[in-house]
DNA sequence: TTCAGTTGTATAGTAAGCTATTTAATGTTA
DNA sequence: TAACATTAAATAGCTTACTATACAACTGAA
């Protein structure tokens, strides 16, 4: 048997990365937020004012997909835009008081969820599994090429 | 500071997840696959002749999901459907000559994926990675409700 | 044997991701 | 200062996922 998927790393994160989506969904749907956007929430909660490209950084997706998820914000009344005096291009973004109330329940929901996720596993394996996600996540973006 | 992305797995897997997908579509993509046909073609390199539902269990994506892929899959010349005879609501799955004649290379290309992508983990590590990834999940999976 | 339920596929509509391209504003340099 | 380059954001078009719904074909029970 090649490549049996459920011994392909590859497989298993993929996997593991949409049971987690659709479970983080499934508890901050109610509250009106989505995946695309807890992202970006949870940095605009630290601190707005940001524009589309330091959201782009910090989240680590391509502009346009930041583009979008802004523009659903905007639609769905999480934030508001506008220009910045003294760059033309900039448009800052600014967390509405209605987001600004969702960040208590929200990041409790969060933590509850990976908490419950991270159930069967012990302490030392849950810090197992964190350091080598972020081992092998390193290891990915130092291979610059491919 | 709440919910430093960093240090939460949902977001960790989620990431990992996309870097892996990338990096697989890159090498596969100069076949005509992609990340979405991929699972699907492995199983049917196995045995083809089976049914959209059939996949949908293998794969574990959604029926319309499957729905989808396999129309593009046909679109594409991967594979190619017909009536079952014995139970008209039936479209059993064939993979074209063209399709069959990738499943080397394309096999090839993933395990050299997943090979470099936890090449900077020690053997120890990459069987602990992929256990702690396998339980997780099985807890997931096992918590029927939310 | 007909009618109700179940099963297999398809379709509509949305989200979230991507690449590639376009447009507007700002910077730089000859 | 006019032309060119760079940067920020938007847009078009695609894939892959989802839920919800529709419909056709089969199955089973009254």
């Amino acid at each position: 048997m090649n490549l049996p998927p459920d011994a392909s790393p590859g497989y298993l994160v993929n996997h593991l990365a949409r049971l987690f989506g659709a479970a983080l969904q499934a508890r901050i749907k109610p509250m009106g937020l989505s995946i695309g956007v807890f992202p970006v929430m949870l940095h605009l909660w630290q601190k707005d004012g940001l524009t589309q490209s330091d959201l782009v950084s910090l989240v680590g997706v391509e502009q346009a997909t930041m583009a979008n998820t802004l523009a659903r914000m905007e639609r769905d009344g999480l934030i508001v835009r506008d220009k910045d005096p003294d760059d033309g291009r900039l448009r800052r973004v600014w967390l509405t008081d209605h987001a600004r109330r969702k960040h208590g329940p929200a990041t409790q929901a969060a933590e509850e969820q990976n908490a419950r996720v991270l159930s069967g596993l012990s302490d030392a394996e849950k810090s197992q599994l964190i350091e080598l996600l972020r081992k092998t996540i390193r290891t990915f973006e130092g291979q610059s090429d491919t």
